[in-house]
DNA sequence: AGTATGAGTGTATGATATACACAGTTGCAA
DNA sequence: TTGCAACTGTGTATATCATACACTCATACT
């Protein structure tokens, strides 16, 4: 998948791209002003976020090259599927496609620029719409629920530490759908910026032991072995005087069927959404307030 | 920090420690059944986990130790703390201490428990009550806010895989400190495991800007360079035709003063709780409802 | 006193990322 | 057509790690 194969569609290229800048349109925030403020950045930073969006000028002269970038990635990709992150090395990944270690070097000028890539890819596009658009909570937690299937089907994503990747087009797609669900709310643009960081946070926070589960599972760990294994370090709290609530929570009762992971998350997720929805609610009466004065 | 001195505090010892197993006590889970379950688990996982609860046995015969585990944890902690997890190595752990590499070997069977335990270190404690005690949703967001500010305090915890390492005490410590302040609630033990779940989801998972900030800084990057790199990858949504919805919110007025960091953080932690309060309400009167009954 | 136990050392090994120099290939320019 | 510039892939070398193993020596119970 990643990436897909139409090899016309982008004409961009690495370019200067310096455009007349004219003038500065108040108070919003310009593509040139993000591009210049850009250019002030950290240098290795920069360059690789480039390779993420950029696409590589096409040689004319000498050889072609055996494989794209994607191809690369796939491969990374699918060994990560297959064995974990830890599996991926340049070695694996070369072999795998039937090079030596170094000609990836021709691809991607280090490891952790290749990681980025793999990253971005691994991380999916969001599902594409196929049921009838529905309101803005109906669609939000049909978001929030595929993200966090999204996690849990390459749990070595977890392994990553996520925030120190650059963030690449795939991901930006994941919150332009979310964006686009909250812009039914008719909340203002910079509310909708706010209630998607607040269930985005949610979704990645409250998804960890899911994908937890997801990655012992993939290192062949049954599903018993990984709920004794949680169990045993949740159960500590049960003799320790310092943990008398949190083992209070443990033991008890689970009145009733005992809830899957997944309908936990997906009643924590109710809440949020119950907290967002007082918040819509609040602004229209404000809106409507100041409007009728 | 990091486990501080009081040798004579601990008389835990690793021992059979079985007691004569009474009746299982109807439906509750209990210390037994967790720690049968452990025995069951991950030989590997089981072998991290001990090193982090269990104290090893005092040796009797031979040289003393020149060090404590402690010591050694702490020796690691404060490496990353200066450079960042990756300079923490056996080699620079061991020379900080005075020792070869291989002696560090005598603490710790492997990097991957010693980092287990530096772990631990570095989630820290929660503060201490030192203000009066107040209502459940004051002491909830103090909770997330001290939680944030430990996460960007070391943000090489960050780096490694939150999700992949065995809980330690510390971490219990934590959840016991939110759990007690949601008691207050009055919820039933089940309810209020799920209410610390949604806050605690919402906290690690909305903290990672923060947290990407304070690693850059860390990394000596200033804060002008930190947001000109996340600028130029959100900056990439604006001319672009796939995230329209998402450029609209980059490009939003920010009507009135922009909002920091932090702001935003409380703000959507405030849409959380009312979500939780609703919750709250909902639950009292369906008590009440079934009491009158 | 004797000895088992365990601490710390030194060296060796294998995995890994990556630098560097080279060989072979291709297509534009002369 | 020829030649070379630009580029792809290879082979080898190196530095950094984690860690296995064999060894020395100190210590405190027997």
């Amino acid at each position: 998948m990643a990436g897909g194969k139409k090899p016309a569609a982008r004409p961009r290229r690495r370019q200067p791209k310096r455009k007349a800048t004219g003038k500065p349109a108040k108070g919003k925030l310009t593509h040139d002003d993000v591009m210049r403020a850009a250019a002030r950045t950290d240098p290795e930073l920069r360059r690789r976020s480039e390779l993420l969006w950029d696409d590589r000028l096409q040689a004319t002269r000498g050889p072609k090259a055996a494989f794209t970038p994607d191809d690369v990635v796939a491969a990374a990709v699918r060994l990560a599927d297959d064995d974990g992150l830890a599996a991926v090395t340049m070695h694996a990944v070369a072999t795998r496609l039937g090079l030596t270690t170094m000609a990836l070097y021709r691809y991607f000028p280090s490891k952790e620029t290749l990681l980025d890539a793999v990253i971005d890819a691994g991380t999916g596009k969001p599902p594409r719409h196929t049921e009838p658009r529905a309101d803005w909570r109906t669609e939000v937690t049909r978001w929030s629920l595929a993200k966090r299937a999204s996690l849990c089907a390459r749990p070595w994503l977890a392994e990553l530490p996520f925030v120190a990747a650059p963030h690449g087009p795939n991901w930006l797609l994941w919150l332009e759908a979310i964006a686009d669900s909250l812009s039914r709310t008719g909340l203002a643009a910079a509310d909708i910026g706010q209630m998607l960081s607040i269930v985005d946070g949610y979704t990645r926070g409250a998804s960890d032991t899911a994908v937890s589960l997801a990655r012992s599972r993939a290192r062949g760990i049954s599903e018993a072995e990984w709920a004794a294994g949680v169990g045993a370090d949740l159960g500590r709290s049960i003799g320790d005087a310092r943990f008398p609530r949190f083992a209070a929570i443990i033991t008890a009762p689970s009145d009733g069927r005992p809830r899957t992971l997944e309908e936990s998350f997906d009643f924590g997720l109710q809440r949020v959404l119950d907290g967002i929805e007082l918040y819509i609610k609040s602004a229209r009466v404000q809106t409507a307030q100041s409007e009728s004065e």
